[in-house]
DNA sequence: GGTGCTATATATAAGTC
DNA sequence: TGACTTATATATAGCAC
């Protein structure tokens, strides 16, 4: 789509990589969100920019709430987002997520979830461990800047939700 | 795009809604498997029906490889994929993923990861019993479909496979 | 649910600021 | 990067099997 067609393979410039990651990106989010609204359904959309330079965008475009969960070792919960080492979420329905932050009783189950979370997190490690070759893991650096980008992310998220929640209480039922 | 302009409101014939579904949801899926090829990132796309009545479908398209993992109750694991209950997926290396259906000790850790898994989606059931109102959703059955299909995603943001990595080493960073 | 067709609505490559 | 423009490539609504 555009003045000339385009190949489907690795753009080698690293500017029109760039650029078309961008765009593209935001065309993509705007089907996904199209879609959920159109068909009702739950859209989950994840990406990350090509080079992590950045925090590409996250977008979980849904009929329902979102519900961001990082995994830390539990003994460092306190409640709140920060150091992620791993990232679950979940969709939840829009009252799901206006408790979230609401109850006490729920921050407990809140930590629960993590603790579960991070059991889960350990045993994908020992799985991981069964690969013989862990030299495609580019670098350290990178994997840790996932982790912040999913965390800034993840802050985003908290913030839209709200919002949506808004427009979704104020818009007939689905 | 089509002989009529579609306002992006929720479908209301429910089969016209499902074959929006069915295209726009391919349409979606092209474009992510675009993205990650034109640009190098990585993409993660999850789409649940909106009726539920199938698993519509999950796509991770990246360079890396997909695993997918459905949590049943623990009980009732035997492995391989059916009436899921729960859905939880990870990103995993291609060798990873090579393994996965390879040894026997893998299972025996996919299935602690299965266990783990169920825990969780109990925690959330419980943390869900807050929810005070559920006129939101627009039927039960769907909810209960939502209950069941939705929820636990991303599991794991996991890195790439050699080609990948060369690709990235040798572009200049953004 | 799928496939195929066609007319149209959209997305977007390239270029400019 | 972001915003806009233009020309063109694509996606897809509506319909028929």
């Amino acid at each position: 789509m555009g003045r000339k067609r385009l190949l489907i393979k690795r753009i080698d410039n690293p500017c029109s990589r760039q650029i078309a990651y961008s765009k593209r990106g935001k065309g993509i989010l705007k089907k996904a969100t199209e879609l959920s609204t159109l068909c009702g359904a739950d859209v989950g959309l994840l990406m990350f920019s090509p080079t992590g330079s950045r925090i590409s965008f996250f977008v979980i475009w849904t009929g329902m709430m979102i519900s961001v969960v990082l995994v830390r070792k539990p003994e460092t919960f306190e409640g709140g987002f920060d150091v992620p080492l791993y990232l679950s979420l979940s969709l939840q329905t829009c009252t799901f997520a206006c408790l979230y932050t609401q109850t006490d009783e729920f921050m407990t189950l809140e930590r629960k979830l993590c603790e579960l979370n991070w059991k889960i997190y350990e045993a994908q490690e020992k799985m991981r461990s069964y690969s013989p070759d862990v030299s495609n893991i580019y670098s350290i650096a990178e994997a840790q800047h996932h982790q912040q980008f999913v965390t800034k992310a993840i802050q985003r998220i908290e913030k839209f939700k709200k919002t949506k929640l808004l427009e979704k209480e104020t818009s007939p039922s689905l």
